[in-house]
RNA sequence: GGAGGGGUUCCCGAGUGGCCAAAGGGAUCAGACUGUAAAUCUGACGCGCGAGCUUCGGUGGUUCGAAUCCACCCCCCUCCA
């Protein structure tokens, strides 16, 4: 009855409740189990938010088991309503679809399709959904489920008891959907165990009751902690909005800087979570981060190995290349291909006339999306903390912008490196 | 279908004829201090360099003047049928 798997997930603080806590460890030390994860569409990319159960499946199947992930377009269509405060609008079956299939690809970096027994599958649930008809479901599905549990759930207690909002017949179905899904990966793939967010656990537990009342088979299910920050603001958003896995989406240098940025307080956690390092060596290093004077090498280690893991050495090489060049502050030692290089990399960058340029910086600048407004702009010039080319720029110039950027000061003629408080960056190149 | 309660700037939430671009809190941005961290303090926070322009579910109306009053409409919630 133990499982060393177990025990590193545990020492890592990724478990938060476990069904069928006795006979799971022997039950994974049987041999090669089969385990799913959901990941429902609700955007053309997953985000961070994802990343906990997609190295959670990778984990498992590092330790010999088989992970399915499960694609929800059909769940997708829906809307889970857990811990939701309002209905979801609903999106067109096309773009789902769409969305769908970003995913998927999305999925298959992290898991290993061709390692023989534990080769890890993308499933979607569209497929044992689409043809059901109503009576079936309703007669040999939804007779299985008892309203007054599913009512008693936490995950929709505040829809329906909260005054302000509500819930549809649409969105309640979701919990009965998602363990369908469940019973039916059961009875597909013997798939024994469901891991997912803590906010999972209803729609986790429902599935484990109705893969009993349908196979007679026990079944697992296993959530991870709600990802939290030390100081109680949401994980997983910047000031540019949500942190994505899609490259196109959230630059590597982007996706870089934002585990760089990661607080004392949440780092040696965060290691413990996002990358797969051994538990021992990250208590090493917190160590020694405790004992060293200034910066701690903690954050530069998250930041390095979760890019790693979700952009490849190559997106890591970059960020690193982009990071290393601004924030050292020698941006003049940069040569021509360096410039060319970090802008091939993903540093922020746009093309200008110079006889076609905005009549203020304020504008110039929120143009680039380097500010989402004029104030911010003003505010910044205001305080010196605008600099073109290593050179501070102030209010007094702000209707002066082809004097800022001439010629005579660019960069090779043609570059400008912007920069705006102390980390937004944009590189004009000027023609 | 009936009765009642709501819809305010990113979020929560004040405001019930002029002093309201709209209290307060959160989030966010910038500065100082630092380590591209946290905490703290300062400033900004509808848009605009500015003159000024556009907001308080929608449309009309009353008024010198409306987020605030009236009419109709849309949406949400609660209870009743």
């Amino acid at each position: 009855m133990s499982s060393a798997l177990l025990d590193d997930l545990r020492a890592r603080g990724l478990v938060f409740q476990i069904a069928g806590e006795a006979d799971l460890p022997g039950w994974l030390d049987g041999g090669v189990r089969t385990l799913y994860c959901g990941f429902d569409p609700t955007a053309d990319s997953l985000h961070i938010g994802s990343l906990v159960p997609l190295l959670m499946l990778r984990r498992f199947q590092l330790a010999g088991h088989k992970p399915l992930a499960l694609v929800g377009g059909a769940t997708g269509l829906i809307g889970d309503p857990s811990f939701k405060a309002q209905e979801r609008q609903l999106n067109t079956p096309e773009v789902v679809d769409g969305w769908v299939e970003k995913i998927k690809t999305q999925v298959c970096r992290f898991i290993d399709f061709d390692i023989g027994e534990a080769s890890a599958e993308v499933v979607n649930n569209l497929d044992w959904t689409a043809n059901l008809d109503v009576l079936t479901f309703l007669r040999d599905i939804g007779k299985h489920f008892s309203i007054n549990s599913m009512i008693q759930k936490e995950s929709v207690k505040q829809r329906i008891e909260r005054e302000g909002s509500g819930i549809s017949y649409t969105e309640f179905t979701y919990m009965i959907l998602q363990s369908f899904d469940f019973a039916e990966l059961n009875r597909r793939y013997d798939c024994g165990l469901q891991i997912g967010g803590s906010d999972q656990w209803g729609n986790i537990t429902g599935g484990i009751d109705l893969t009993r009342r349908l196979h007679g088979k026990q079944v697992f299910g296993l959530t991870m902690p709600l990802i939290t920050k030390s100081d109680g603001s949401k994980f997983g958003k910047t000031e540019s909005g949500t942190v994505w896995l899609d490259a196109r989406k959230t630059s590597p240098y982007a996706f870089y800087q934002f585990w760089l940025g990661t607080a004392d307080s949440d780092v040696y956690k965060f290691l413990k979570y996002f990358t797969f390092l051994d538990v021992t060596e990250i208590d090493a290093l917190q160590e020694s981060d405790a004992r060293g004077q200034g910066k701690p090498a903690g954050q530069s280690v998250l930041a390095r190995e979760v890019t790693r893991l979700v952009h490849g050495e190559a997106g890591l090489a970059a960020a690193e290349r982009i990071s290393d060049s601004l924030f050292s502050g020698a941006i003049e030692a940069l040569s021509e291909s360096d410039v060319l290089q970090l802008r091939q990399d993903g540093l922020p960058a746009s093309a200008l006339m110079s006889g076609d340029l905005p009549e203020t910086l304020t504008q110039l600048l929120v143009d680039a999306g380097m500010a989402p407004s004029g104030k911010q702009v003003k505010d910044a010039l205001g305080r010196d903390a605008v600099t073109i080319n290593n050179r501070p720029v102030g209010w007094a110039q702000n209707t002066d912008v082809a004097a800022c950027l001439d010629v005579s000061g660019a960069l090779f003629g043609r570059f400008f490196l912007v920069r705006l408080g102390k980390k937004k960056y944009h590189l004009f190149e000027i023609g």
